[in-house]
DNA sequence: GTCTATAGCAGGATAGAC
DNA sequence: GTCTATCCTGCTATAGAC
């Protein structure tokens, strides 16, 4: 498809179709026939430089995911450090920009989420290394970040499920394109996306918010 | 395994097993002979009573998801009767109880998302039914249910994302259970859950709400 | 490093006895 | 309704020419 196909090794061709294909469908749903044509290679490729699937896979998570994942939270630090002043809304804006918007395309983005779920649901090849080389690391520099706006300093699990709420609203507006869209009838577009980041960074600061009209 | 499989016909058996599989590894990872092999039955039943395997996921939806959806409705809707005086809170509260402790069991609850997502992360064989007949349906009841709470009559949208948003929440909750218990090193015992509602409740009326200690 | 050809096997589906 | 036996397709993986 791409004019540069050709310019590009078929090694790489293959981790870029592989990761779309199982991001979109699920290790088990896309065959390697299918990646092997969609890289404009041959079928033998994927064993040759792979050994099998499931090493793919793993190689998928490993040269593509692992960079990217890296990328955004480069971002997000990024963001952070050029807030003159620190405060609890320029944490969570930076936060949501940096997943909502960020670094990544909107391809990228989507298919970067789409495999992180479904390694999620249930562990998966590479659930481990996603978890111990990332999630939780980047779970520990927040809780840091985040510590000087504890209630108390007791009270560590709260502060937990606080940034695993954030995640749950980035992830799933992300993830759940589909019904999201059917119900608010928007599409995924530039503006929609904005008022996204808005929302959600509304949402976690304040809630519905809406107790002015009590009572129905 | 269980002592009344063979009080239940083969039918129902192969729609509960078929349900627990598919929940957890999705259409593609699970096979025929899997599903048959844990009800107890022949190969040939899952073409006999359902045509092709195809249809057996669709009847999942139609006998087991949908039903227990309306459940979840029905307890809804019984815990709002039972409130005195309808307020915001009383909405929320009475949304992340019947979805999170309701009236399923652990394994029903997890299962039953499980399923949803998969078919929400990409539109597939039994989406429209979902959508058209249980999602679309109960939004627009929640939407007029916190209609007067709306800041603005005009501001649509907004509801409809806030609404999402609680969806979100209790989604993730069930759904990433894995990553959750991980990051926070809670197992999802009935302790953990309560404190589950409590916190989404609050999330969700409140966000971070630590406006109190602003400045680092 | 790329390709063809094929081994070897697993999965969905069916025919037909009981 | 249930079972066995089997067909056939499509998959992963490999061997070996180029």
């Amino acid at each position: 498809m791409d004019a540069m196909d050709n310019c590009t090794d078929s090694k790489d061709r293959i981790l870029d179709k592989a990761e779309a294909l199982f991001a979109e469908k699920g290790f088990h749903a896309v065959t390697v026939r299918e990646i092997t044509q969609a890289a404009h290679c041959n079928l033998a490729a994927v064993n040759y430089h792979f050994g099998n699937k499931q090493n793919l896979y793993l190689e998928v998570f490993r040269t593509r995911w692992m960079p990217r994942a890296r990328r955004v939270q480069a971002c997000f630090k990024d963001v952070l450090s050029t807030q003159d002043e620190r405060s609890l809304a320029g944490i969570v804006h930076a936060l949501a920009e940096a997943f909502l918007k960020g670094p990544l395309t909107d391809d990228e983005r989507l298919c970067h989420s789409q495999l992180m779920i479904r390694e999620m649901a249930k562990p998966g090849l590479a659930t481990d290394m996603l978890v111990d080389e990332v999630i939780k690391p980047f779970f520990g520099d927040l809780v840091v970040l985040l510590g000087p706006y504890l209630p108390e300093n007791g009270e560590r699990e709260r502060v937990m499920l606080d940034i695993v709420s954030i995640f749950a609203m980035v992830i799933y507006f992300n993830f759940a394109r589909v019904p999201v869209t059917r119900v608010t009838g928007q599409e995924y577009d530039e503006v929609f996306k904005e008022r996204l980041v808005e929302h959600i960074v509304r949402f976690c600061l304040k809630g519905l918010d809406m107790d002015k009209k009590e009572g129905a």
